[in-house]
DNA sequence: AGCGTTCTTTGACAGTCGTCAAGAAATCCT
DNA sequence: AGGATTTCTTGACGACTGTCAAAGAACGCT
């Protein structure tokens, strides 16, 4: 009878830490969104519970201060960009192929989740200056490292060849044009931004080794 | 003697301009000083005016507002940060000379001016969230590209060959590599920034044709 | 139905922020 | 020397910030 006692206990303790994380999640998401539109120098607590459906004190309900709040939201932003090529690396039977699908992906999201993306080099920056953001952000760099080197090696790989560069100056060279895109997407530059998508299929060319 | 008068006068308000100006730049020193150090979601104008000999009312005797006197400070850190290179440039006698040479400023003033250079990125990041940045960043990127590309042309040219590349896309790229050594570096991941510090000579040669 | 726990709102707190006005201090000119 | 200007300090304002405590609402369990 305690056994089961216990187990009700459990599952109860369990389901209510579910809950518990859910809604951590939920407000998290209404965190990024409004670091997204508003970066995050002007991002306020209050203005977060606005873009969530409660109001602003439930946030220290769920979080222990602002900081612990930005940071399940960062580490719950990784989850959703670290993957973003693994379809297209998974479903290319050819280098071209998985160039133009990789391209089109670049892009494609450049313009889709602009704001999104913004948020992320704003927070890379903070912690520039803010060490509690580090750690988090080393991780995420590190697994956006992998993901671009999972699309250029297996690139080389179709291309019988082998990428001509480490992973980290890899990501560097690709996120620097991604960056470079992002700003002149954001100004309405057009003609810029296709100036760069054209440029990105033979960059990735250049990385590969003869 | 009204035309000596006016020339009088002429002469004081020039010289209370110049002074005028004179101690806007020297106030503008201070904003950057604090922008390095704080980044710019947490610097304030009682901060600046600490990191001056004046008390925080003065900053709007000389500026109009907090917007026009970190627009100043931006547009001021322009005129260090686009000449870097010069000097390598026209000193290099063979293209391993010029190679050499840029490497080693590269990641000197990565070191040396490491605040610095994390300021610019903040600001640059700051103008992906506030159009009224927007112009002078646009500005100041485009001068850093052209500075790039002064670097790379000649290196082609000591090299008997040319870039393969847009200047966009070579300032991308090793703009990239910049940003991904100075996270790097603040994270004292020495030997992270020495591996990309020997890549960024070979990458040099992945820009040119051939 | 009623009790206990969990969740949420509300309002207040101590600080900080950008801005500005009033007056002190310094400087300039004759 | 003394009046006029420029320069700078001081203190205040309303608004906004992160945080927290108290009280109310919702829920689960017996």
């Amino acid at each position: 009878m305690t056994e089961v006692a216990e187990t009700k206990q459990e599952r109860i303790a369990r389901r209510q830490v579910d809950k518990f994380e859910t809604r951590r999640r939920e407000l998290a998401v209404a965190t990024l969104h409004t670091l997204a539109d508003l970066g995050y120098a002007r991002t306020s607590l209050r203005e977060i519970a606005q873009n969530s459906e409660f109001s602003h004190g439930v946030l220290h309900y769920y979080f222990a201060d602002k900081r612990d709040l930005i940071t399940q939201a960062v580490r719950q932003y990784e989850e959703v960009c670290v993957t973003r090529y693994d379809d297209v690396v998974a479903n290319a039977g050819t280098a071209e192929e998985l160039r133009n699908g990789f391209v089109d992906m670049f892009f494609g999201t450049l313009k889709a989740d602009a704001h999104l993306h913004r948020l992320w080099y704003d927070l890379r920056n903070q912690s520039l200056f803010d060490e509690s953001f580090r750690n988090d952000v080393l991780d995420i760099d590190g697994r956006r490292q992998e993901m671009i080197w999972r699309v250029l090696s297996r690139y080389a790989e179709l291309s019988g060849t082998e990428p001509a560069t480490s992973r980290a100056a890899a990501y560097a060279t690709l996120d620097g044009v991604f960056q470079l895109a992002l700003l002149h997407q954001l100004s309405e530059m057009d003609e810029q931004v296709v100036g760069l998508a054209e440029e990105l299929a033979r960059l990735m060319d250049l990385l590969l080794a003869k």
